[in-house]
This record gives structure tokens, sequence and C-alpha cells, in this order.
DNA sequence: TCTGGGGTCCTAGGACCC
DNA sequence: TCTGGGGTCCTAGGACCC
């Protein structure tokens, strides 16, 4: 397992040398929350997902740096890391923005630490990306392996478990809410039964926590033990595909909530395009703030079938927007609206109904050229109108640094 | 005043079938 | 008083991940 080190703040720090060693936080999407931070940032004890109005004063007292997200920059920056891996070794799975899993059973396991050594340094030269590795027979292993790396700093940035003596001490000394796939209601179960490390979770009865817990604990245990059940996957399309934002600001006008939920919509459809899919339920759903104790909570959702799968944005716009129009209530002040694409198919080979026509050939046309135009000349270029052009409800997003990788306009210069 | 977004898998229970 | 057994499919909700 590699991943990337803090890797939000890292790909901001790779294009700003002069922060030095200030500390790097990055925001979630309207500024709302930290998402991710520097070393230095969590040496400063700033947790992370705390909002950033709580955070404020401290961040200011520390110099910290705080930025916007810039998906822009972190997407091409992680598709740079993966392609390098990539020249590592065939058997890899792409797991999240900033990890990925590498099969390296085919290797001499004598070479494994040294070639893991070029692969972390080789990221580092390419990409400026600092990552970290861990190596195990297992998935849940090598996760704690990775976490073991970081926490000695070990140099080079690759641990390998499988070469550990003292692996008991070792797992002993990783808290249970540590380990990947342990979430904090599971972890203080698991306390309560007097289980608090690894090592103690490893040597648990699998009956006896299957029936407490599940058969996902069982295999995590058993991946303890070095028993891989956690297998390698391939890329497989989207079961669901979700658009969803909160607002730059509240939104109480039908025509705002119509337009925000179509930019939602148009998305989403671009991703279920991009897989080959076509989908045969559409949910859309409006909410109001969660945290405001003197405002009531409102939360509407409405799903539309479809008769024949459809990929075409305008039909799955003007559903989304039909929904919207039962739901809307005059006089709430809306916080966010989202969008889901269930019941996927692929386009090939797919089942239309006897009597509701699918999409037509003209549809497919034009979506693709819509898509074609997009990719090569940016994002809405070619939009729908139904999406606005002011966007009063668009992101918040007042510290974005400038899409140094993706945008001709925002190519550094060097003096 | 201001609190992110996008996913997966598993289980229990109900509906329905023979 | 007593009211079968076994299977599938679907959905809602809970747990987890980054």
């Amino acid at each position: 397992m590699i991943d990337c080190n803090n890797f939000y703040a890292s790909c901001e720090r790779v294009f700003h040398p002069a922060w030095g060693h200030r500390p790097v936080g990055v925001l979630s999407n309207n500024d709302g929350c930290i998402v991710a931070r520097s070393n230095e940032l969590k040496d400063a004890g700033i947790p992370m997902g705390v909002p950033y109005f709580q955070a404020k004063d401290q961040l200011a007292k520390i110099n910290a740096v705080v930025v916007s997200s810039n998906y822009a920059l972190y997407g091409d920056l992680s598709a740079r890391v993966m392609n390098t891996l990539s020249q590592f070794t065939p058997e890899m799975e792409v797991y999240s923005i900033d990890e990925a899993w590498l099969d390296l059973s085919g290797f001499n396991p004598a070479d494994l630490d040294g070639y893991g050594r070029d692969i972390t340094r080789t990221i580092k030269q390419h990409t400026g990306i600092p990552v970290s590795m861990g190596i195990a027979p297992t998935k849940v292993l090598a996760k704690i392996a990775n976490r073991i790396c970081k926490q000695r700093k070990i140099p080079g940035a690759v641990f390998n478990l499988g070469n550990e003596k003292a692996l008991d001490e070792v797992l002993g000394a990783i808290a249970v809410d540590e380990i990947w796939g342990i979430g904090s209601r599971w972890g203080k179960g698991l306390n309560a039964l007097g289980i608090d490390n690894a090592r103690q979770l490893r040597d648990c009865d699998t009956g006896q926590m299957r029936k407490r817990f599940s058969v996902v604990m069982e295999r995590l245990i058993l991946e303890l033990r070095g028993i891989p059940c956690l297998e390698f996957e391939d890329i497989a399309p989207k079961k669901q595909i979700i658009a969803s934002r909160s607002f730059g600001e509240r939104v109480t006008e039908l025509p705002d909530l119509k337009e925000a939920v179509s930019s939602y919509v148009t998305r989403a459809a671009e991703k279920l395009r991009a897989q080959g899919s076509a989908c045969r339920l559409l949910q859309v759903s409006i909410r109001t703030g969660r945290h405001n104790p003197k405002e009531q909570f409102v939360r509407r959702s409405r799903q539309i079938e479809f008769g024949a799968p459809t990929a075409d944005t305008r039909k799955l716009i003007a559903a989304a927007c039909q929904g919207v129009e039962q739901m809307f209530v005059p006089g709430v002040r809306y916080a966010k609206a989202g969008v889901m694409l269930f019941d996927l198919v692929p386009v090939d080979g797919m089942q239309l109904g006897l009597f509701e026509p699918g999409d037509s050939d003209k549809s497919q046309v034009l979506m693709e050229t819509v898509d074609r135009l997009n990719r090569l000349y940016g994002r809405r270029s070619l939009f729908f109108a139904s999406e606005g052009i002011q966007k009063r409800w668009g992101m918040k997003r007042e510290r974005m640094t400038p899409c140094y990788t993706t945008h001709w306009e925002d190519l550094p210069t060097v003096q």
C-alpha cells in the first residue's frame, strides 16, 4: 500500500516553495472545514474536519497558510503519481485519489524493501509529492505497515511488516480504532469487550466476533493473521453516481434551486456517460442547514423512474426539476441539494422497453459531442441553459490557488 | 453567520413464490 | 388448542472508507 502524505497540502506546497515550513491547511468545499493538514498543522493540534470559522484565530496565530480546495490541481497530480506508479508493477489497484495497492507477489522478498525505496524516490522526483509505503501479506496489515512507516518517519519511506520479528509488539502498539475497517462505532464496541489493540483483536475467536459484529469483522481478524480475505479489485463501473453540493449562500427561490439541481444533474450525467452507463432511476434531494438549532431541519427527496434507461442530460434535468417543483416550500432557507443516479446499466446491449423509447441516436450523438467539446476546451465550454449563468448559489472558494497544471493561463512562470 | 462530498458492503425484515 | 418449510428479491438502515 502506497499513499501520498497529506496529499492536498503537499500538492499546494509543490507550487509554493516560498511557504517553507509554514503550516498548510486545505479547506473543504465552501471553505467549510479543514480537510487536509501538513505535518506542521497536525503538530499544532488542529484537528481534522474542524470548521474553519472555529479554528480561524488559532490558524492566524501560528501563521498558517489556509487555501480553498483546488480539485483540478489535486486530480491532475494524482494522475501523475498513479501513472508513475504503474510503471513499477502491472498489478495495481488505484484505491483513492491518493492511495494505491501494488501486487508485489511475484518479486523476490529479499529485494522488496530496496524496490520500495526506488518507488518512493521516483514518485517524489517526478511529481514533488512525498509518499509512504507499507508492505505486508494482506491489505489490512499493509495499511498498518504504512501507518508505522509514517509514525516512525522511516528513512526511505518504506516499512515491511513481513520482515518484522517483533510482530506482536508492533501490533500491540496499534489501537483498534487505528485499524483500517474499524470506525468509531466498532472501536467503542471492541473497547467495551476489553479489546484495545490490534494484537488482541487478531487473537480473538472469529466465530464469536462474527456473531457479535458481522462477517466483515471476521475477515478483518483473518487479515490481521496474515490470511488474505480482501481481493485485489478491478476497476468496476460505479453502481450509483452522486453529485451534491452545499450552496455558497442559502437559497430561498425556486428558480435558483432548479438551476443548482440542473448543474448537479449535468455533472452526474457526465460521469454516467464517461463510464458507458445509462440510468433508470434518479433521486433529487434538498435540505436546510443542520447546525442551527433555531431553524427547523427540513429534508425532502423525490425519486423519478424512467421507462427506459437514459443518459440524456436533458431528460435527467427535466425529471429532476419536476421533482424540485413538487418539493419546494416557500420561505425555507435551503443549504444543499443533490442528485443521485441509481439502477445503472451498460449502454451496450441495453434492454429497451417495449413501449418506452430509449435514447435516440440523435440524442447519443448530441451528448457525445457536448462531452467531447467540454473535454477539449474545458468544462462548461458548452452547458445547458437551465444551469444558469450567474450561479448566485455557487460555491464559496475565497482562497483558491491557481490551476497550475490544467489551465494555460495559470501556468507558473519562472523568472 | 459560517460546519464537505462521494462511495461500498452487509444485515434484517418484509413481500412473495412454490 | 393446534396453523409448514424453504427459497429469492427488495429495501432501509447501519457500518465503514477516503
